[in-house]
DNA sequence: GTCTATAATTTGATAGAC
DNA sequence: GTCTATCAAATTATAGAC
């Protein structure tokens, strides 16, 4: 992948977090980047395809930076904490929504192949969360059926308070959130 | 307000809770209600000015429907029932987004008055939810600043909610969503 | 790989007839 | 109030020179 393929990617990555993926354009990308649209062009023929590789290594790099779910150096609370941090730095960065949480407002009127990799962050999110909400010593094992509700809960609440802080006060009532949220589940075992 | 006047509304709010503000132009408008794109400017010469006529018009009747937070004809937690009620009607009638959590998404595009009245609505929430959950009979009184966070979690999460579920499975999720945040939260007296 | 040039379409918006 | 006609700008995308 040449360097500037990856200067595009980061340039529409961006883009899309502040501005969504109808906000910007190839000539947006372009200006950022530092050559004309029709570059743009040679490296991404097209703005799905664009869309869906920056998607792509989006839930690549979130996986990655979380590890693995059974890693036994870590406690699950550890881990579902390092979660939320993640959600945390991605506001707290440059007041940027995830990734796939503006996607996912955006899902019917994106190319299938967009909304198709948007659906598979979030599969992947929950699939990671279930993994650590099912160790043996995590929370109550009440199964998988209640590992993934809870799952989906921690996720909605993390997007949610990503949405609403945005147009509110900022990380200052992300944090508020996050922290009511923890209050009311906290850590049961570890 | 003429009949059509109401029309290019419904058409724009469907429209923006389905595809976003930068996702719909004046002539998809004018093909849903039967007219040209240049009968949609006489009612609304700008787009900046529809997507702030829509918003205001959205939160006006969002808050009639929630009606007085001191009625006490009925209990608090009765009250924050037929809020999340609310909610998930909005996503359960076509699997649309609450409209302003559409526009919190994409609140770094929009123009400034449109911007507005997204707030608008998130303060209105607020400030109806503090009032309701400061009564006497509603929760431990810890407070304002306390009743504001516990709104902006229950805020938060029916947002985030309304967002996951439409990229995975729809309202079964957001309802799965919901009964945890409930069973975490209970109501504590009435 | 990047450029200029341009095609084809869409967009927000206006002028003026009816 | 709605229409036809049109504008100016922006958009995705391609052809072909360098």
């Amino acid at each position: 992948m040449s360097s500037t393929a990856n200067e595009i990617l980061d340039s529409a990555e961006r883009l899309t977090r502040s501005e969504g993926y109808n906000g910007f354009s190839f000539r947006d990308i372009a200006a950022e980047v530092g050559i004309k649209s029709a570059s743009v062009h040679y490296h991404f023929p097209t703005k799905a395809g664009l869309g869906a590789a920056v998607a792509r290594r989006y839930t690549d790099r979130f996986m990655a930076a979380l590890g693995a779910p059974e890693d036994t150096d870590r406690t699950p609370d550890d881990l579902l904490q390092q979660y939320v941090s993640l959600y945390r730095a991605s506001l707290a960065d440059d007041g940027l929504m995830c990734l796939c949480g503006m996607l996912a407002a955006e899902v019917a009127s994106l190319p299938q192949e967009v909304a198709a990799e948007a659906k598979r962050f979030f599969e992947k999110n929950l699939d990671w969360l279930v993994r650590v909400l099912s160790r043996p010593n995590a929370v109550t094992a009440d199964g998988q059926e209640q590992a993934r509700t809870r799952a989906l809960h921690l996720i909605a609440t993390l997007e949610g308070a990503m949405l609403v802080a945005r147009t509110l006060n900022g990380p200052a009532d992300f944090d508020d959130i996050v922290r009511e949220f923890t209050r009311r589940n906290p850590p049961t075992v570890n």
